[in-house]
DNA sequence: GCTTGTATTTGAAACGCATCAAAGGGGCCG
DNA sequence: CGGCCCCTTTGATGCGTTTCAAATACAAGC
């Protein structure tokens, strides 16, 4: 179990310890025989270069972290997996860790990534950043995902004005007449949305809508409890679209609307926003609006890139991923369920990602579960 | 951006090096106001400590690596999810590197983390474990996940042969007659879950039981192949239950005999195994029987413990990870496709594990969700 | 054979921090 | 007042690499 080290290389090989280390980091500044010769011995004693020493005496590796609040949110997922590709692209590896919806862990590992001297770090915070000042001037390259604040740095979120654009355009391709909007406009990823939503009716003036705030956490018993006030309107009165701002209120406002004997979507029509795939396994599966978190999480590395190659950087950049109708997917399961002719919302929605993103990574990795 | 280190504090809060080390590392040793003096200067330097530097001159940190093949692979998943909690509780760290599918990744990301001073790494192999000659004389506790093979060294997988035990009580319990099982069983796992089945009919002679090799790759296409072949028999030799040794291959037989006409589960029941939360999306829902991969996340982390507590383990040792009725969940969504009443696999699923694993963690993010 | 230049190789000097033996500072007892 | 012992703090040492100026080897040109 004794670690073999470098210098146990270079006197089995015969050669010095700096030329060891050139074999690793410059093997083209050696004589072809050399380098085998090294090589040979390397692997012979099966030695393994010690990677914090590496990092000590060498700066910053070639490598990222990302620290995610969940690893089971299909959102996060994509940001991973756009993140890992584009790393690798850029021949740099990517650690992530997962922060568990703990904030106190998540600031934990970000402390943790910044010290490991990794080269740049990205985040996709769970909470308002606060925490931002005390990280501001960190010696790394930090980016934040899915979010924007006014505080200095770097960061890359969604598109929502454009999720709620796409949210309506599929209310009036539907031929909605009167469309309830639920949500609580004060977050202002889904006010965002709400603003997209009536930009996009603005040549609609004949679509009625109305907007509905839900309770502060947007839980879906608030969604329940205003689909059951829906329900409970007369018929004339009621919507025959509702758009929940977050699939979660979306999934509330179905349950309601099916408990109280409303027919979803033969007389009340329900989409969401957020594409998250705990509503798509659901008992109700549900139209909902993906953004790219995969695009989302490409851009990160690239803003990352960009803070390593200029090495004074701007202070900070905000960069909004559009959510256009190729990376973002409309999953009409919904309205299908009464005929069972259920969509595969996982599919199609792996499909857009890949078209959009360059690599087929994700195609092949489709290909081998059908 | 000029990193501060250790001795600018020390420097600024006038006391030594060592004493801020110790404030870091035994805050007990010191007397409480230092203490407190050197955390205010720290806090107002913004003074991070460099883990590539405390793990040089430390040993090893108290943190795991886990490499895995895909990060969104259900099954993956969980083991991450078990492995994380398993190590926060011990108080280490989590790092998770994404192989991508790619073997050569996979190399790569485990040398990485046994160069890094981790304490421990597991790796859920996506291939044969050839590369493990190679490995098995690091310096550094590993674990294999998901696999068992003749190599010394420690391993955790699902006890396979319960799997195809709680199928066949599951057929059993739904009064089947005959039951085909499809799958290649040449692969290790498959051919303990035959076993599993084989044993749990043993007691029921009346029950006839038929196995249909499927192609090598156990693809869709092999399922669809021989779904169409059963549709074809006649009536009275067409099984009323099949097995799909695998997700993908059940996924294939049920399109086929829906093609052909044949009503799932009306005529014919299917059964999967694997888990596979892209069958549960699909098309077409499916029953199955869930390996416990947040069960082999957690004994993976146990593994490493015991390996790091006695300096001196056992060579081999090998945990298979039972399925019993509490971890192991049999989704009936198939059955129920015809009837409106779709289960929700995801959540049961994540409820059964949430049962069988002492934290709660699992159960608020769902609560989050619904 | 000697000089100049190029291709390789060398080895000492950091890198930032944990450790630990040793020094310093009181307090208590005789 | 001296001797002890315990609680804190100190700072030199080494962890395994990379780096880089300097040394060496070798080849070509005169």
């Amino acid at each position: 179990m004794a670690k073999v080290k470098i210098s146990d290389v270079a006197r089995e090989a015969g050669v010095s310890l700096g030329t060891v280390s050139n074999a690793l980091n410059h093997p083209d500044k050696l004589r072809p025989e050399t380098l085998k010769l090294i090589n040979e011995t390397i692997s012979r004693l099966g030695y393994l270069p010690n990677q914090s020493a590496r990092q000590l005496a060498g700066g910053a590796t070639k490598s990222f972290g990302l620290v995610l609040p969940r690893l089971d949110h299909g959102f996060s997922l994509q940001i991973a997996s756009g993140a890992h590709n584009e790393a690798r692209k850029h021949g740099y590896d990517l650690l992530i860790a997962n922060a568990d919806n703990d904030d106190i862990l998540e600031d934990h590992y970000l402390r943790y990534f910044m010290g490991t001297q990794m080269s740049g770090v990205m985040v996709q915070p769970m909470a308002s950043p606060d925490w931002h000042p005390a990280m501001a001037k960190m010696p790394v390259p930090i980016v934040h995902l899915d979010i924007h604040c006014s505080e200095p740095g770097y960061y890359v979120a969604a598109d929502n004005e454009a999720q709620g654009r796409i949210i309506a355009e599929l209310a009036i391709a539907r031929g909605a007449h009167h469309i309830v909007v639920v949500g609580r406009a004060a977050f202002m990823q889904l006010t965002l949305r709400v603003l997209g939503i009536h930009k996009a009716l603005a040549l609609h003036p004949d679509i009625k809508i109305e907007v509905i705030d839900a309770g502060e956490w947007n839980t879906a018993a608030d969604g329940y409890g205003i689909g059951a006030q829906i329900a409970e309107r007369p018929a004339n009165e009621r919507p025959d679209f509702v758009v929940g701002l977050t699939d979660v209120l979306a999934s509330g406002v179905i349950s309601a609307l099916v408990d109280k004997g409303i027919s979803v979507p033969g007389q009340v029509r329900v989409a969401g926003c957020d594409g998250n795939p705990l509503a798509w396994s659901g008992s109700v599966p549900l139209t909902t609006v993906a953004p790219p978190g995969y695009e989302i999480g490409r851009k990160g590395v690239q803003l990352l890139m960009e803070q390593i190659e200029n090495k004074a950087p701007a202070k900070t950049k905000h960069i909004r991923v559009g959510s256009t109708a190729r990376t973002v997917t409309a999953v009409t399961a919904a309205e299908d369920i009464n005929r069972q002719e259920l969509v595969r919302p996982f599919l199609l929605e792996r499909a857009s990602t890949q078209a959009s993103s360059q690599t087929d990574a994700t195609a092949i990795n489709l290909g081998a579960y059908l």
